[in-house]
DNA sequence: TTGTAGGCGTTATCAC
DNA sequence: GTGATAACGCCTACAA
């Protein structure tokens, strides 16, 4: 900076009045010292600006997991409501462990993000006193908390599977089984879950069909393998509610191979309205969320709170987020 | 860092020797300093940190897209092996536009990364320049351009798309037609167009057949509609090749509609080896590349380069990653 | 519209 | 093993 200010005859300070937009500078000093920054190739230095205006510009953003069209889709409809704002994404993936969730925590903040962003799986005690004590606002996404740390964007995983469920009951289905991961500290699929039970004692019908099988997120190959035993495990069930969409496509698969017809024989049911749902055969009846509207939620969410001055007023605390039944060929009408 | 010094009686650069694992401090001092901090809830700074070291702890990485599984595992391995190490990713995606990647490495310039990390889908002019001024190392992965910048892991999308295409010449098939996507700055698949029309006119074969359809990343909907158009585009055809997994899928889905029988009527190849592929019916032929083995070994090289003293003479400037041939039923043996 | 002085929170360096 | 001092590169605050 000091050689862009000596090549332009000006101080320091007038530079970095330059290269700020808004910065009281006359047009023709501006265009000088731009040329010339130009022409040295210089780069500010953000990590000195930081320091200075006490603002790092980031947001720190945690997934559990990248390996998931949901999360990739909504973190790419955050990232791309941010670029316009100049504010960064600093990234981390849980893997689904509150452990390394609380690791990443404690990492980022040393950046001094201006905001966190985090799914709700629940977190470990020291998390929650981490997050509370850095002083920055709070968005958990996708799960809605009991007790909220700041703001949250997402719906009712419990309330989504248990309207699939009264849906599904209403349609005629009444053994049915759920199938979700085997290690369930995952609260969204743990959510679900326990909203299809309620749904079934509620229809005083028995939820005893639970299967179990394979570490979040569970797979299509999962999928598959519960499927391939369907003697054991769907012998006397009517319909297969799984935990999300890529086991119900991978189940759909191992029935097909032994020859049991979809939706005559046994409905298959998933969970997230994922592409594959609509193009597999027979399409899978799903419960369709909205991934990218969180992403964009969260960031207009977001520009209110860093960005917008005069629009920090009577901010809500919950954006709710839409979820729909969509039945399609793996249910009968 | 000042209250923490006070309390504990030392002086501010015993605390940050403390705090670093390698300071010379006697392991009483540091003992009652580590308490301390934790009591106070001291975190660091880091950009204070880096703007004294000069080392910012930031690997920049950007993607085409996150919306894609195989970019998704790759950073999410990366980033797995970066966690040791203490090292941060900051992370964009370029949305397959080289504009878009030319704005995202300025911003991420300006907090000085140690290393950068990029796909290499062709960059504009002035990317080359910023990058080859930021006097970072760089790592093209993906695709291995002509001109490498810095380092590279990846294969040759060329090379894939030929092999598989002279395989499926020697299983008989000479009417073979491509899928791809229409707007083709997109380097990698237009590598891969090109690796197969050289294979078929090295076998004195016509490669006229080719479908441009759908911007990338081409989808399952966009195969989805190539496919429901197949006496347009296939009626001669005995083979279709698709430049991804996800357009062969939707095209199976579509011929399944029509009740055109695959592999009998006519084949279907993909490339990527996407998890879908092999739970499709039938299972889908496809060029498996290791996503993960991309994100790995970039994360070694990564290692290397910054973290391991000792280990920098004699590194590489190019890791090869495996690309193997996965015949499947939608191809005939 | 421009310049000067000083500080943001760390760590490198050198002295003890 | 510990402390004092001076940077790191930018920006706030104030003065001209």
């Amino acid at each position: 900076m000091e050689d862009v200010a000596r090549a332009a005859g000006v101080s320091r300070m007038t530079v970095s009045r330059a290269l700020r937009s808004d910065g009281p500078v006359s047009d023709e000093t501006r265009a000088r010292i731009l040329k010339i920054v130009r022409k040295l190739n210089y780069v500010p230095d953000q990590s000195a600006g930081t320091l200075s205006t006490r603002r790092s510009g980031f947001v720190a953003t945690l997934v559990p997991s990248l390996n998931n069209l949901h999360f990739a889709e909504s973190i790419q409809a955050l990232s791309e409501q941010l670029e316009p704002t100049g504010l960064q994404m600093l990234l981390g993936h849980t893997d689904y462990s509150a452990e390394r969730e609380e690791r990443l925590i404690e990492s980022m903040l040393k950046r001094r993000p201006e905001i966190i962003v985090l799914p709700f799986d629940g977190h470990t005690p020291r998390t929650i006193k981490l997050l509370k004590q850095a002083n920055v606002p709070v968005i958990e996404q996708w799960e809605v908390p009991k007790r909220p740390i700041g703001y949250t964007v997402g719906f009712s995983n419990w309330q989504a599977a248990r309207k699939m469920t009264t849906a599904l009951i209403e349609r005629g289905y009444q053994r049915i089984a759920f199938v979700s991961e085997s290690e369930d500290a995952w609260t969204r699929g743990a959510a679900r879950r326990a909203g299809f039970e309620d749904a079934m004692q509620s229809a005083g019908l028995s939820a005893h069909r639970m299967i179990r099988f394979g570490k979040p997120p569970i797979s299509i190959e999962d999928g598959f393998q519960i499927g391939a035993q369907y003697s054991e495990h769907f012998a006397d069930a009517d319909c297969i509610f799984c935990v999300s969409d890529a086991p119900a496509f991978g189940v759909l698969s191992a029935l097909k191979s032994q020859q049991i017809r979809v939706p005559e024989d046994i409905a298959v049911v998933g969970f997230g309205n994922f592409e594959v749902s609509r193009f597999s055969s027979p399409t899978i009846t799903t419960v369709e969320v909205d991934a990218r509207g969180i992403g964009h939620q969260t960031g207009e969410l977001v520009r209110r709170l860093l960005v917008d001055e005069n629009d920090r007023d009577g901010i809500p605390r919950h954006f709710e987020i839409d979820v729909r039944l969509r039945f399609r060929e793996s249910t009968r009408a």
